[in-house]
DNA sequence: GTGAAAGCGCTAACAT
DNA sequence: ATGTTAGCGCTTTCAC
C-alpha cells in the first residue's frame, strides 16, 4: 500500500485484501490533488482540467482503485439502484422481462435488487419494504392486484417513484405501467378462435385473485364471445400450472357440450392443457385447439408452435425501466417536474395463430 | 418532523418524503436514549435492558423509522450483500436455482445482486466488477468454464468469498463449489439408454467453450459408450437453442447409420431436438428416443413427459448460499479460518427415465 | 479549476 | 447497561 494507514489489522487472512483497501484520498495523494478534485475527476469531468483528470485516472488505475459505492450513495443520497419485484422468475415471461430491466439499467449506470413475491400480496409487502430499506431511487414492479394493493398504496404515500410492469394502471389512475393491452388483446386472441370455426371456447387461467391481467384477459374473452353471440363458459380456474390440472380438463371434456378450443391466460398453462389433452388420447389441435397467452421463447420451440399472445417481454422490461428513469431525472431537474404523464403506457401485441389452432373437427 | 434539522429542501416535490427524513438519531431523542443505546436496541438487544429497548421500538415505530442500510453497511464494512451472476434466466435452470438463493438469503437476512453473464467471459468481468463495487460480501456464480475463468483468478487474488453453483470444482483445485456430478450422472443417463437397448447414440450440446458442464456431460457420455465397447459419435455442438437446430438434426437423421437416440445436454436443447424429430415425421419415443439433463419443472409438464437427469436446481442454489454464509462466518470469528475445507459439494442427481425414451424400433 | 471542510446515517471502540 | 466520540468513503457547498 503506497500510503501510510492506521493499523486496522484485517479479521483474518480471508479478508486481508477486500476491496484493496484503495481509497478515493490514496488516488488523490498520488495524483497530488485534493481528495474534491479526484472526486470531480470521476464525477464531473466537465468541472476539472483535462490534464489534471488524466493524472487521476493514471493513478487510480496504478493503485486499481476500485471506488467505493456505498460512500457515494450515502453522502449523494441516491443510490443509484432500482428495485425490482416480479412474481417469479420460473415463469419465462418474468424472466425474459429480467433480461431487458437489466440491460438498460446497467447500460445507464444503475445497479438492480431482484425479489420475488410468488404472486403473494404479504410476501409482496415484506419485499417492499426490504427494497426501501436499501433506499432503492425506484422501483419496477408487478403486483398482484394493481387495484387495491397495499403495496402500491405504501409507495404512493411515500411518494416511491415507480413502474409497473405487466399491470395495466387504469386510464385516470394516477400510475405509471407498461403492458400490451390486455382486455382487446386477450379478445382479439378468442376472435381468432371464433373466426377458425370455434363456438365453444373455455378459458383456463390461474386464480384470479392472484393476478388482474388473468381477470382483464377473462374479460377479453367474454368481450369477443359476446360479440358473437356466443355464451361465455365458466372460467377453470387452476390452483397452479404445477399438476393434477388433468382432472379438470377431463371432466370438460366428457361432458356432451365439451369444448372445443381452450384459452389459456398464460403460455405455461397452455403447455400443460396440451399435455391433459394428449394423455385423454385427444389431438392438438386436430381434435382440440389451444391458444395461450404471453409469447415465451419456448412456446416457439416445441411442436406444434404454440399459438399464443405475444407479448414483447424483453420490451416491457426495458421500456418499464426507461420510463422510470425519466420520471427520477424529471423529480431531480426543478422544471418539468410533470414531463412525464401518469399512465398506461401500451405496447403492441401480435398473435401467433398456428401450431395449436386449427378449425374444430367435424361434429 | 419531531425534530429540528437544517433546511435541506427536497429537490422537488416528487421525493418530499422519501426515506421519512426518520434518522436514528430522531428515534433516539424521542426514546430518550443515546445515540449508540438506539442502534443497540436493533443491532444487539442483548446488550440493551429489555425495557429501554422497548421504548426504541416504540419510538421507531412511532415515527415510522426505516432504518438506511447504507449508513450501517459503510460503516460496519460489510454490506450483507451477496452478488449473484448466473449466465441467464431465460433456462429455467437457472430461475429455479435464484429461487433457492433468494430463498436463503433473506431468511438469513443477505441481500442480493443479480447479473447475467449471457455465457459470455467478458461480460463476466465486467458483470464482476461492478458487483465488486458494490462490495458484495461474497459471490454464488456460475462461470463458463471454472478451469480458465479471468473471473475467478481475479476473485481468488482479491481473497473474496465464493462459491460456484454448477460448475464442479477440481478435486484438488481449492475452489468450493455445489453442483451434481455432472461426468457421473451423464454416464448414468447414457448407461440407461444403452439398457434400454440403444447402440448409436448421439450427444447435442451447446457451445463446448461456453459451458464446461457440457463437456463433462460429453466425457460421462464418452464413458458409457466405451464402457459397453460402443463408439462415440461425434457430438453436435449446436450454437444455441434458437433456432434451425432442424437442418443439423434433419441431416444426420438422413444417413443410414443414424443414431436411436439423442443425449442432450440440457433440457431446452432436449426440447428443441424433440421439436425437430416431430417435424421430421419421427415420433418420440417410438422412433427416436431423447434424454435432457437438467431436470427443469416444465418437463415433467409436457407429454410424453422429458426423460432427463435431474438436478436440485432449488437446492443447488440454496446450499450454495448456505456454503458461502459458512465461510463468510468462519473468516468473520479468528478461531476456525479453515472450519470449510474448500472442495467440490456434490448433490445427488436422480434419473427420470420414461416418457422420451424407450427401446429403439426395430430395424 | 481547485482546495478545505462538513457531513450522509450508522456502528463500534472506549469510557463510565 | 448506557453514553461519548470517532469515523466508514465519498460528494458537495463554499471559498479562493
Amino acid at each position: 500500500m503506497p500510503t501510510f494507514r492506521p493499523a486496522t489489522p484485517p479479521q483474518s487472512d480471508a479478508d486481508a485484501e477486500r476491496g484493496n483497501g484503495v481509497t478515493l484520498a490514496d488516488v488523490a495523494l498520488a495524483a497530488e490533488v485534493s481528495l474534491a478534485t479526484a472526486s470531480r475527476a470521476f464525477s464531473h469531468p466537465q468541472l476539472v482540467r483535462e490534464s489534471t483528470a488524466q493524472r487521476v485516472h493514471d493513478a487510480a488505475r496504478r493503485l486499481a482503485f476500485r471506488p467505493n459505492l456505498l460512500g457515494a450513495k450515502l453522502r449523494s443520497q441516491q443510490t443509484r439502484i432500482l428495485g425490482v419485484m416480479l412474481p417469479t422468475l420460473e415463469n419465462a415471461v418474468f424472466a425474459e422481462c429480467w433480461a431487458g430491466i437489466e440491460e438498460v439499467s446497467l447500460a445507464t449506470g444503475y445497479s438492480l435488487m431482484l425479489v420475488t413475491s410468488g404472486y403473494d400480496p404479504a410476501r409482496e409487502r415484506e419485499r417492499v419494504e426490504y427494497l426501501l430499506r436499501h433506499r432503492v431511487d425506484g422501483m419496477v414492479l408487478t403486483v398482484s392486484d394493481a387495484a387495491q394493493s397495499a403495496v402500491l398504496d405504501q409507495l404512493d404515500r411515500e411518494l416511491v417513484p415507480y413502474v409497473l410492469a405487466y399491470n395495466q394502471a387504469a386510464p385516470q389512475g394516477g400510475r405509471h405501467s407498461v403492458s400490451v393491452d390486455n382486455r382487446a388483446s386477450a379478445c382479439e386472441g378468442v376472435n381468432a378462435l371464433i373466426a377458425a370455426g370455434h363456438r365453444r371456447i373455455a378459458l383456463v387461467s390461474g386464480a384470479f385473485v392472484a393476478s388482474d391481467r388473468a381477470r382483464q384477459r377473462h374479460a377479453g374473452y367474454e368481450d369477443a364471445m359476446r360479440a358473437h353471440g356466443l355464451p361465455p363458459l365458466p372460467p377453470v380456474n387452476l390452483p397452479s400450472h404445477t399438476a393434477s390440472s388433468g382432472a379438470r380438463i377431463g371432466a370438460l371434456m366428457a361432458g356432451a357440450g365439451r369444448p372445443t378450443a381452450f384459452f389459456c391466460t398464460n403460455d405455461l398453462l397452455a403447455i400443460g392443457v396440451i399435455s391433459d389433452l394428449k394423455r385423454l388420447g385427444l389431438r392438438v389441435p386436430r381434435d382440440v385447439s389451444v391458444l395461450g397467452y404471453d409469447g415465451i421463447a419456448l412456446g416457439a420451440l416445441v411442436e406444434p408452435p404454440l399459438a399464443t399472445v405475444v407479448q414483447p417481454n424483453t420490451d416491457i422490461g426495458a421500456t418499464a425501466v426507461r420510463l422510470l428513469l425519466k420520471r427520477l431525472a424529471a423529480a431531480t431537474r426543478p422544471d418539468a417536474v410533470l414531463a412525464s404523464v401518469p399512465g398506461a403506457t401500451l405496447l403492441p401485441h401480435a398473435l401467433r395463430v398456428a401450431g395449436t389452432v386449427a378449425a374444430p373437427p367435424e361434429s
